[in-house]
RNA sequence: UGGGGUAUGGUGUAAUUGGCAGCACGACGGAUUCUGGUUCCGUUAGUCCAGGUUCGAGUCCUGGUACCCCAGCCA
């Protein structure tokens, strides 16, 4: 699989790692601010227009333009991720570049290589390719011997105080940082701590390596970060072959510019680290084009979340049925939900990229799957809430059943070339009980006792009385058809008000269907209280177990999804036949009608 | 408390860089329709606040306000 081939593919970066980097800062090419103060109109987002003014410029020279993803392998994708991998391929997509997926895997404590299969699957199922595939720890070595050239030239030294110390020393908003009493001591005996670290003379924590940068600095960041910390974990590509692993501030920016990455996007929150991520790269001078940082907002919607940790804690707690349960923001989960990959990117290409910390209605990107879904998914008849319909006049067969006939109905209307099946009907069937009203309500078009409507590519019936359960339930609806009305239409050109999706008794199968309300009840889940899982919302999950469809929804392959016509769209769950997950249902004017005649909105 | 970032209809995002505030989603109304779906047409509603420069300001200047990020040996 291609997939696999470029998990074990050999990172073949563009330069070579250089063990001895010059003492002097690389002169370079890089923009002095990542914002234009005039860039060409119509490019897009602020990035593009970066980009697009460092090529008119020929700032690249005959650089391509790239950008790779860069996910830490500690946990599945979601809708977040998303954004993210559209704007780094996009970006290299539209002028001309290539982008990659590095795995920014500098920390054993927290990461799997099962992580790391299933982040690229979920890359890949969205649609995107990455042209290569890299690893942080590819680059241990390299990174270790810039990190000694760092030392050699006084830029960075031992530090032998514990976790404690170091960030108590660190001072605070406003107040000044302490310098530690080793950040003086020679470079030799930095480099030969060092070296010691590496060889795991010592325990963990004992030591770190920090840059020596400014601890009076107002960004934090620049308050002699560390470079390395001693950790005895078991890398899950490294192995136990180190014992100090380089920190994401110290690996980040080497890694981009060792791959010739030439536009590196990240998040709003690493904004403060860019004037880092430049210091290191400015002392080291590592051939090719030098990266510049862009920072976007990340994506955010509402009544969900995608922080990882509470995520985490839905699947521990049982709140949900693990990271690909439908109701999850996770990838996994959209796909299951029967989310598809190209509305995801719709979405992603409409919402843009911008610096604005937002929050979007979900209702928008539930949006961009109905729009997709329309265009592409069967058309079923399934009723949900089944009551019987008896057509009293219907003729009956020598053994007194219900005569059958087939009648052709279109797959898609949308979509001709989706053909038609043959759906049975019979005297006796089931029809949504939503859909008939002994009296008909203000509004109301569908069934009701005396009046006539449609059965979907049938007859024109009209119903004459109705049965009651115990509780005043409708059971059982009697009805009458129009022989002459057969597929649907009448000869003398009256109309109904309704068309109704019915399925025939003696023919249908049973299905299951899981309806989904949103995760959480709040917008913004935790905003009242601080705690998101407090706003979770109890009635996240209905599920239908005696639903009625026609014989061809058995044919549906798992996890493709169908329009049960009328309701919504359905996902056939991937591992469970015959149970359907509803994706999104369909816009419903009669429901927010019948909403806004009910309360005072 | 110091630094950094961001403010445009209900939500999100544009604005030829000083020249008619556009688009999408939503909401509302209408037309079409064998899905109360789709499609089509229309309506609604916005430049954080206060000054200033200018013929003209979302854009420039001054001063405020609000929200987000930073004091991990996480990323």
């Amino acid at each position: 699989m291609a997939l696999r081939d470029n998990v074990s593919a050999v990172s073949e970066p563009h330069t070579a790692p250089d063990a001895t980097p010059a003492t002097t800062p690389a002169a370079t090419s890089r923009p002095t601010t990542p914002e234009p103060a005039s860039p060409p109109s119509g490019a897009g987002d602020f990035v593009a227009e970066a980009v697009q003014r460092d090529l008119a410029e020929g700032r690249l020279g005959d650089t391509q333009v790239q950008t790779r993803f860069p996910p830490e392998p500690n946990g599945y994708l979601h809708i977040g991720h998303a954004k993210a991998i559209a704007a780094d391929f996009t970006i290299a997509e539209r002028f001309g570049g290539i982008c990659n997926v590095r795995f920014d895997d500098t920390n054993p404590d927290t990461e799997e290589a099962e992580f790391a299969e299933a982040i690229l699957q979920d890359i890949e199922w969205l649609g995107f390719t990455p042209n290569q595939v890299f690893h942080a720890s590819d680059y241990f070595e390299a990174l270790y011997q810039w990190a000694e050239s760092l030392i050699t030239q006084d830029l960075a030294y031992v530090d032998e105080q514990d976790a404690e110390a170091i960030s108590a020393q660190r001072g605070g908003f406003g107040a000044p940082g302490i310098e530690s009493p080793h950040r003086n001591r020679p470079a030799a005996e930095s480099l030969d701590l060092f070296r010691r670290m590496r060889a795991g003379e010592f325990p963990d924590g004992a030591k770190v390596l920090r840059a020596k940068i400014d601890m009076q600095a107002d960004n934090m960041q620049l308050r002699d970060p560390i470079m390395y910390r001693i950790r005895r974990g078991h890398h899950f590509r490294t192995g136990d072959q180190w014992v100090i692993y380089p920190t994401y501030d110290w690996a980040h920016g080497q890694s981009d510019a060792y791959e010739g990455v030439t536009h590196s996007m990240c998040t709003l929150e690493f904004t403060d680290h860019r004037p880092l991520y430049d210091w290191f790269l400015d002392h080291l001078d590592l051939p090719g084009y030098q990266p510049t940082q862009y920072e976007f907002a990340r994506l955010e919607l509402t009544h969900t979340i995608t922080s990882k940790r509470r995520l985490a804690a839905l699947v521990a707690s049982g709140h949900v049925d693990g990271w690909d349960d439908p109701r999850m923001p996770t990838l996994r989960g959209l796909r299951r939900r029967g989310f598809p990959p190209s509305a995801i990117r719709a979405f992603c290409a409409a919402i843009g990229v911008s610096k604005t910390n937002s929050r979007h209605a979900i209702e928008e990107l539930e949006s961009f799957v109905r729009t997709d879904l329309n265009r592409t998914a069967q058309r079923r008849m399934v009723v949900l809430r089944p009551i019987r319909l008896v057509l009293d006049n219907w003729p009956v067969n020598e053994d007194g059943s219900s005569a059958i006939v087939r009648f052709p109905v279109v797959n898609n209307p949308e979509n001709p070339d989706d053909g038609e099946r043959q759906v049975p009907f019979s005297g006796e069937l089931w029809i949504e009980a939503e859909d008939f009203e002994e009296v008909p309500p203000k509004g109301f078009f569908r069934l009701s006792v005396g009046r006539e409507v449609r059965l979907r590519g049938a007859y024109l019936v009209t119903a004459t009385s109705c049965v009651r359960d115990a509780n005043g339930q409708v059971t059982e609806v009697h009805a009458t058809y129009d022989p002459e009305t057969r597929g649907g239409s009448a000869p003398d050109g009256r109309k109904v008000k309704s068309t109704m999706h019915w399925v025939s008794a003696q023919d249908a199968i049973d299905v299951e269907a899981r309806l989904y309300d949103h995760l959480f009840a709040a917008e913004v889940p935790g905003e009242a209280t601080g705690e998101p899982l407090d706003d979770l919302n109890p009635n996240s999950m209905e599920v239908l177990t005696s639903c009625k469809a026609e014989p061809a929804l058995a044919e549906t392959p798992p996890g493709e999804v169908v329009q049960f016509e009328r309701l919504g769209y359905f996902a056939a769950d991937p591992r469970k036949p015959g149970v359907f997950h509803r994706t999104v249902g369909l816009r419903d004017e009669w429901a927010r009608l019948q909403k806004r005649q009910a309360g005072p909105r």
